[in-house]
DNA sequence: CTGAAAGCGCTTACAG
DNA sequence: CTGAAAGCGCTTACAG
């Protein structure tokens, strides 16, 4: 409602005098300054956001692109990681435009052209993701949020799925597992190819044969009265496995009682390890040797690196797979 | 980049023309309109965001004031409801601001004031919410989803968790159940007035007194591991319980495998109803007699009652308690 | 140290 | 049926 130029009156200065002292892009004598401020504050002016925007051209605004989620398949922790990076990204004084549309492409461009944004979040990208093309081609400053085949020359962050997979195989290979049933996603997710999924399964496959380890990789399905069935099952036409690696948000919630169900004491009679976002996983006070994904530190480090790339349009792309600490609690058993 | 200017020019129009014939805000000879659309699409044009706002003062913007997070609760069905509201908003046209500021009332005002957005979403709305007040007295259009003690004459749209309580309630009496245990949220939840969780519980509790029922109240911890521990001790002090009452997503998910491990059969040993949003459901299978509440439903009231409100500021505030069916699958025995 | 004025890119009465 | 011009509310070189 307020304006600049009421402000100005109110202050008995000019509109120009006023912009100076609330940017403070320009020093203004500390006696006219102090009048500026009370006088905004008495009014309860605050700068109206198109206008700064329109003549600025700065939006301080971070659009999102979520994945799109079917019937059958909601991610639990999606929550978790738009909540951080929201938290962050206003930490850092942008707001949070929240993008949904089923079509992806469309939302990007449409977005990137009319100027709503200053740079974009792309989550979940998958193997080969034409938004990621769509991101590169309308030349608005993008970070993907996961590692696409070809990264048409953006940004890229993403937790390290396969060196995480890695460690988890590493650590029970240590402890001498030499048979190990991996418990993944739906078949559905790695038909998508999306790519935390792809990525943590190649790469725990490749270790383990590096290791000599044989992994048993099921694909449960989303019901959960039958985890434990499906999971008795398995551990029936593999008797010979002595540890587990579950990659599986929904499965590793309901795990505690699926073990007790059977009857499996952690660790006695089966190992276990697992990787889980540290939101969820302190909710639910898991007690497994687990990857811990710091989801803070992932919202942090997408959007310092999409902040530098929106002041820095030109420089080299950049890659940063983060890393996170295995935390024990001795759910592995050494069977050497 | 491109600007209404230079579509003109690349028509040999003017801009008004331009203009004219993009938002069809007046009728064009169908030869002229033509040549602009042609050159638009040409260039790539998109109408610049901030210039279109300023000029029209409609944001088509939407916010959401999501609800404070803490370490030690992470709502597991929080990023459906989000998914829900942005997806239904888009539908209509607008885009979705997300507001996660610690402090909602500062976030409230600050969006607010910068006219940054048409109107506001509250969620997870408590009973004495100090962003209430704020918005009432911002003046922004609002919805609150959750009903407050004092709505402050804003508009209110949520589950009829009262009802839905009573529903179950009734279900479970009907069949004969005298004695229910009631799992419910942790307790800090309930300390925090969250208005989903008091309505539901006095509402519960109201009606089994109705009914001459008694309900034993159960607020777990968060930890998964005990879940099953809990609920076995639970089950112990009141053995004469024949049903119980789930209002709780992180014990649902899990609750297949904890009566699996106490070697309880549902219905045969024991009744159970329960809440779930439809989401959460579907991926879970959940074979319960519940009341489904359906998340599109009610992102579909809220985000109708916002544009209403946005259009017409004055008209008398409504309140829409949504009512969602009873789904029977056979989980509650008859023990008449 | 402060102010008058141009400009950001649209929309929309108003005039022709 | 189309166009010239004012205006939305800011910022910022430029002048004084």
């Amino acid at each position: 409602m307020a304006t600049i130029y009421d402000v100005a009156k109110e202050a008995g200065v000019s509109k120009s005098t006023v912009s100076y002292v609330l940017s403070g892009s320009k020093l203004i004598q500390e006696k006219t300054a102090d009048r500026v401020r009370k006088a905004a504050k008495k009014i309860g002016y605050s700068a109206n956001y198109a206008a700064k925007t329109l003549s600025t051209s700065k939006t301080n605004t971070i659009g999102i692109l979520a994945p799109k989620h079917d019937k059958h398949f909601f991610s639990l922790s999606f929550g978790a990681y738009l909540y951080s990076l929201s938290q962050y990204i206003r930490e850092q004084g942008f707001d949070t435009l929240l993008l949904t549309d089923d079509d992806g492409v469309e939302a990007l461009e449409r977005t990137a052209n009319s100027k709503r944004v200053d740079g974009i979040i792309i989550m979940d990208i998958r193997d080969d993701d034409p938004r990621v093309k769509a991101a590169a081609h309308s030349g608005i400053p993008t970070v993907l949020l996961g590692k696409p085949h070809d990264a048409c020359g953006l940004d890229v962050v993403d937790t390290d799925f396969g060196q995480i997979a890695a460690v988890l195989v590493d650590h029970l290979a240590n402890a001498g597992h030499r048979d190990v049933l991996f418990i993944g996603w739906p078949q559905p997710l790695y038909d998508s190819e999306v790519n935390y999924a792809t990525r943590f399964r190649s790469a725990a496959l490749a270790e383990a044969q590096n290791r000599n380890m044989r992994l048993h990789v099921i694909c449960p399905t989303s019901d959960t009265a039958n985890m434990a069935h499906e999971l008795h099952a398995n551990l029936k036409s593999h008797p010979e496995s002595t540890a587990v690696i579950i990659h599986n948000d929904a499965v590793l919630i309901g795990s505690p009682q699926i073990f007790n169900r059977l009857e499996i004491s952690i660790p006695k009679d089966l190992s276990l390890v697992t990787v889980i976002p540290d939101q969820m996983g302190i909710g639910m006070h898991l007690q497994y040797d687990a990857v811990i994904v710091h989801l803070d530190e992932v919202a942090k480090e997408t959007v310092d690196m999409l902040i530098d790339r929106i002041a820095h349009p030109n420089a080299p792309a950049r890659q940063r797979l983060i890393m996170h600490p295995l935390s024990l609690t001795g759910s592995v058993n050494n069977i050497q």
